[in-house]
This record gives structure tokens, sequence and C-alpha cells, in this order.
DNA sequence: AATGAATGAGAATTCATTCAT
DNA sequence: CATGAATGAATTCTCATTCAT
């Protein structure tokens, strides 16, 4: 796959890219206040002076890899979004998608739980919110087809990413914390069933 | 209930309950992290000293500060739990006591969500893992029952607090972070339905 | 020796004398800038107020103990002393009496070699001198006799106190450090004719 | 022996060892417990940042100056011990050098007395075990040949230290405190002629 | 005499960040 | 791009001491 085999002897991944491996374990492990710049450091093998040479400071450290997972959770549920045809199939898509991505990112999904509150505070709020609206934007639009149709209830619309995600976040929550022991996927089945019964009509 | 009364009225509000009524307003506005001891203790119009006086340690005050909450959001549904009849009824109380709470205490809802994982991963983990225990385990017995009825879908165990509460708890962050404006408690009957309809057969 | 044993049975000793002997122990086990109020006042049983009341702060306390603890060395080689005829004897009665006290209160004896710089630098450091001075007095007096008469070496007065005791606080030391595992009074009479050797004519 | 002596140039005189340095006047003066890092820092011209940047904490930077000096201290009678041929000269020379290096460097003497027991205390214990061994582990070779050879009397082996070295230490410990006033090289032949006296056959 | 809540100066330590090399 | 010494504000926590009861 790689066409220079013996630079990856070398140096496999570039500083940068050890430098934001090591800050995932890091916030993974301590959390995001007990995550250190030294600790960063250091399970990277770098220096502080690069650190701060390709990133100018934690806090942006910190978002350039929560944005950076957030697009690959997006990804991983692409495929499966385009190919859906009924509001059910997306729906479906949805939720496997999200409990998917958890449950083989178990690391990843820990970091953008823990992250995430403080990228919607920080300087990078805007950008957070643009993404949450490209997220759902085109669900809010298959939604509104629905009600209109009469397959899908009519709520209050602020209810509808609680109805359709709020149990499968729960359960990702608590399988991340290990207070239940199966994988969210082993239920994405069950919890893209309850997602539609509870918005159908 | 007091054998001495006469001393409430000498000091109706202690020391310490002004330095956790403190923490809890520090903590909801600056979060655990950025919530400092003298903050605290500037707020409270107490002294650092009397503040390690009382709990030891700066862990230790939110710990206490948590587990009093979790009293209160407690004794909150008791009475509508104690007359409730049927499953369907208990659930309603408790996604009806849950939102009500929240919405009727949003800085000491904030409070709790802000800690929880902190005091998880504490040394107070076994007690509240013992406290998680005593407030489910009466309904996991009546959802056993609901299942050998015939009234409750038969699931695997550790799913069910996640749709029965899951799309509740998500509302409720989404209000505490001012991202919906409508209070929880206005769709308590919304999510109460949906609780039910998740499991009911 | 009690005239009134049943006031023993409510209190074996005063409050007072159960922080001294808390001190004593705090001291010995974590030095003198380890030790805290806290410390004594906890194991004692008492309260900070008590100890404020009977002692007015740390440094008189620790002070009071070191005073009584000094009498009571001396105390202990004080027959012994009255009975030598000899100076060879005197200075066998002075090693005796030190190595001997302090293999039979190791702990106090610790404390002992633990405080006395701080007094030596406090606000008893006259009272202190007085003491030395009282203690070693008869001492040189001998000695001056000695030399006079011929039996001991006229050397500089001010290294006659090294070539005597040197030895056996070395030893001491070294015992109560866990460095050498014989009492120190295994050696008395090795040590008392170093003494006497050192100085001998 | 520096392959780079230009960088010597620039700096003789690092902030680490400015450190050092400004620790053990601060030690001497005030004691392990009466000296802060502020007045390390301070004395140094230094920052706080910085001391912890090269010794991690308090106690390190304590350490490190002690076995440094301790070093140093073992260095100074390096010579003449080397140049020693009986037993009774080997003795001497560490006498003299014990005495002659505390005469000579009365504030790092004092700084060794003071800070030594922590040492043994702490975490750098077992290898201010193996210094004292390799010091005095020759002697005891030296010894044990002198006693076969009828030169020096047989005595359990845990009582030579104190009869070779105590009335010298006992010495160097009442000048340094200014219980006496001539420097304790002024009384080395005499300590070394005492030393003698004590173990000879 | 006894109690323990309250005080606050001061201590050690942390940690993001800067900058010269 | 990389390095790591240097910085110092900020934070948590300690502890002797006071004082009202």
């Amino acid at each position: 796959m790689d066409p220079k085999p013996q630079r990856q002897a070398t140096s496999p991944y570039s500083n940068r890219q050890k430098l934001l491996d090591s800050a995932l374990y890091c916030v993974t492990e301590h959390g995001t206040a007990g995550t250190t710049i030294e600790m960063i450091r250091k399970r990277a093998g770098s220096s502080i002076g690069s650190l701060y040479h390709h990133f100018g400071n934690k806090q942006n450290l910190l978002a350039a890899l929560f944005f950076e997972l957030l697009d690959a959770q997006l990804a991983w549920s692409k495929a499966a979004l385009e190919q859906a045809d009924t509001i059910e199939d997306v729906i479906s898509a949805f939720v496997h998608g999200y409990v998917g991505w958890v449950s083989h990112h178990p690391t990843e999904a820990r970091f953008l739980y823990a992250v995430r509150s403080e990228v919607a505070a920080g300087s990078q709020a805007e950008l957070l919110r643009q993404r949450n609206k490209a997220r759902f934007g085109q669900l809010h639009t298959l939604l509104k087809a629905g009600i209109e149709a009469g397959h899908v209830r009519a709520l209050p619309k602020e209810i509808y990413a609680s109805l359709l995600l709020g149990q499968s976040e729960n359960y990702c929550r608590a399988w991340l914390s290990h207070r239940v022991s199966s994988k969210p996927s082993a239920h994405a089945a069950l919890l893209a069933d309850a997602a539609w019964r509870a918005i159908k009509a």
C-alpha cells in the first residue's frame, strides 16, 4: 500500500500523529483535566516544543483530535445512510451506525464523550454546532416528510433526537463505564426498533 | 423531631451548609475542574481552614454534596412511586419524578451530571453503586413480574434502564445545556409514554 | 504509693500526662517537624483546646517533655555516681549511666536526640545550658584534680567530653537508628574502658 | 575531559548548580524544615519552575546535594588513605581526613549532619547504605588483618566505628554548634591518637 | 478544665506556555 | 521542525493558634 516502505521503518507515522494518538489515550484514561501536556508528550515520545509547534496549545490539540474523530464517526455510517430508502431504514441506519462505531472504537468514543462539553464551551463551539446541523439536518427533513405522510407521530420538534438516540447513548455510556457488559452493537437491532417505536405513528 | 430546636434557631444556616451551597453554584457555573477552593470559600463567606475542617479535601466536599442531592432527588418521587399500582404507573412515576426534579432543580441536576463520573471513579464509588442498586432494585422486581404476566417484553436485562430513562436523560441534558428550550416536565407525559412503548409487550 | 487509689481508677493519669506521652511517641516516630498538634491530640484522646490550655503552644509542650526526660536521665545514674570514689569509677559510672538509660529507654532517648537541637536554639536555650553545666561541672572538677595528681593526661579542656562520651553517644545513635543490633548496655564495660583509656596518663 | 568546553565558558555556573548552592546555605542557616522552596529559589536567583524541572521536589534536591557533598568528603582523604601503610596510619588518615574536611567545610558538614537522618529515612536510604558500605568496607578488612596479626584488640565488630570516629564526630558537632571554639583540625593528631589507643592491642 | 469550630498565613507542587538554540 | 530549560501564576492543602461556649 505504501510506495515508500523504507520510510515507514524510520517513522511509521509523524510526530504530529503520535501526539494525537497519545492525547487520545491520555484523555480516555485520565480525563481532560487529568491529562497534562507532559503526559501527552511523554507517551508520544515527543517534546514539549514539538507539541506547541504543531498545535499551539492544549485546547487546540484536543479540538483537532475531537473533530478528527467526529469525522471518522460520521464516515462510519455514511454508506448505510445513503442506501436507506424509507424513514424507518434511515433511523435504523442511524442507530446501527451510532452503536456500531462506539462498539468498534470504545476508546475514541470515550474521548468524544469526555471532550464534547469542553469543545461546546470553547472557541470552537460554532464549528461543532455546524457539524451537528449537518449531521441531523437531513434527518429532520425526512422526519418532516414522514409526519406529513402520516408515518411518523407529530411531536414537539426538539424531542425527536432524544427519542431516537437517547436510549442508544445511554446504553453506550453505560457500556463504556463498565456498568453493562454486552457491546452496544449486540443490541443494535433492539435499539433501532426502540427508536422507531418511539416515533412511529 | 429535633430535641434541641433552640440550637437550630441560633444558626439556621451553618458554615458547613453554606460551603455546600456555594460549591453547588460554583460547580454548576464553572465545572468541577474550573471550581477552586478559593471560589467556594469566598462565595460561602467562610475560610479555607473551615472548609478543610469540615470536609478534609475538595473531593470529599463534592462527594458529600453529591450524595445529599442524590437523596433529595430520590425523595422527590417517593410519594408518587408508593401510590403507583401497575407497572405502567410505576414507570410513569419514575419518569415524571426524574424529569420533574430536573425541571425544578436545574442547578442541582447540572451538579449531579457534572460530578457523577468523578464520584464513580473516586473513593466513594462503592457507595454510589449501592445507592443505584437500591434505586433500581425495586423496579427490576416489578419488571420481572411484568414479563411473567406478559405485560412487558422479555429483553436483555441490562437494556431496560436505557429504554426507560435514556430518552429522558438525553432530553434533560439537552435542556440543561440550552440546546432545547422547553422544560423536561413539559414533555413528561410524552417521555413517560415513550418509556412504556419501549418495553410494553 | 498513692493514697487515693480510687482516683486512679477513673483517670489513671491526667490529661496533661497523656498529652506528654502522646508527644513522646509522635516525635520519635515522625520527628519534630513531622509531628502535628492534631496527631498529639488524637493519640492522647484529648482536644486541641486542652493541649493549649496546659502548654500554651507546641514548643512549650516539647520543651516540657524534654526537660522532664533530661531529669529522668540524670536521676538514673545518680546513685552510682555518688558511690564512686576514684576518677576511673566516676567515669565508669558516667558511661554506664549514659548507655544504661538509653538501652532501657530507647524511645525517650530518641526523643532527646531529636529535640535537643531545637531546644538549644529556642527560648529555653539558657535553661539547657545550666543543666549541662550542672551535669558536667562536677566531672570537670574531678578531672582537674586527676590531672594534678598525674592520673589523667593534660589535654585541651574542650576535648574531654568528646573523648569520654563521644564513642558512647555514637554507638547509642547507631543503635537507635538500627545500624547496629546489640544494646549499648551490652558494651557498657567496653565503652567505659575506652573512655578511661582515652584520658588516663 | 569535557568535549564541549565552550559551553562551560558560557555558563560556568548553571542554574542547577546555583540551586544546589543556595540550598546548602539555606539548610545550614535554617534547618531542613525551616528552609522553604521560595527561600532556595530566591537566593539562587532562579524560578520555582526551574527548581522543579531539575529536581522534581524538595526532598530530591536535598538528597542530590547530600550525595554530592558525601562524595566531596570522601575525595578529600582519598590521597592520604592511599599512601597509608600500617593500620595505625590508615586510622590516622581516616581521622585526619574526617576532621580536616569538617574544619575546612563547616557549612557543608553542617548540611550533612542536618540532612543525614532524613536521607536515611527517605527513598534514597538504600543508596546511602551502599555508600557507607563502600566507605567502611576497606577499613573493616584492614582491621581484621590487624586483629589476626595481634596489633588490634579483638572486639565486637559493630563497636569499632564508634571507637574510631565517635570522639571526632562528637567534637565536630560541638564545634559546628559553637559549644567549643577550636577547629577540629587543631586536635586532629590528638583525636587520631585517641582512635588508635581505643583499639590497639 | 475541656471542647472543637474557625482562622489564614504560608508551604509545596502543578502545569500551560514561552523561547533561545 | 525539534528540543527542553525556564517561567510564574494559580492551586491545593497544612497546621499552629485563637476563642466562644
